[in-house]
DNA sequence: CCGATTCATAGATGTTCGTCTATGATGAGT
DNA sequence: ACTCATCATAGACGAACATCTATGAATCGG
């Protein structure tokens, strides 16, 4: 509760927002910092968001569109793009659609930032 | 599938084997190894079990009862006894009984694994 | 041996989540 | 203008999950 109010329409904050917060060994970390931070941990803790996590840093220039996520992993175009917008939402991807296609590619500081946090 | 077929019964295999198979840049990650990692984040991806961690590595000898953590928590005891259970057949999380009291401490090796993996 | 304490397990319940099908919106080419 | 891609949104459905209450198992102190 406290926080988490807007229903289904997530949150466009990327929740891993300085690395201020939690430094390595310090304070035992309060519930609305906990819940930050498991937003964005979730958003990684999935199967499938982690072999399209893999497949764009592996695409030809770091990027890729949706119809050449669709078939790697194996799900029906419309579950790919759920995925995509949750990892956009969740601040680690990228969006910018270009004509047709819309290209996805990994956002490095968010990603960094995730990393320095489960120090 | 391949080797979660256990259902219900969750496993103890630590899921983080070796850091060898996901080097930073390398193969697009296939199946198998995305629901391991996704299997050890979901662990950690909850805000309540990463209070639990953070409680444990804050504690006077880096390790807590569960007498200890229920109240900062603000959870019954079943549900803390749950989410530790959790984290211990993730492989995050040792578990000591001793005399009357059972003793939870993180398992470094673990942890490191898994911020290398998110490299 | 008994009562008290600590912890785990079992079962129930409401919510969240991953996936699908169906459909709408937008842009490209002829 | 029409058609054909590509992508997003909406709604539905089943599985997984976090939490609770109730109870069982084990240990310690009189």
């Amino acid at each position: 509760m406290t926080a988490s109010g807007t229903t289904t329409h997530v949150v466009v904050e990327p929740a891993v927002r300085s690395c201020a917060s939690s430094a390595p060994t310090e304070a035992p970390l309060d519930r609305a910092a906990a819940e930050d931070l498991a937003k964005t941990l979730k958003a990684v803790a999935d199967p499938t968001r982690l072999q399209l996590l893999s497949l764009i840093r592996a695409a030809p220039a770091g990027e890729a569109c949706v119809c050449d996520l669709t078939e790697p992993v194996g799900l029906s175009q419309p579950t790919v793009s759920h995925h995509l917008k949750v990892l956009v939402n969740a601040g680690l991807l990228r969006r910018e659609p270009r004509g047709t296609w819309t290209w996805y590619s990994l956002v490095a500081e968010q990603w960094e930032g995730l990393r320095n946090l489960l120090a």
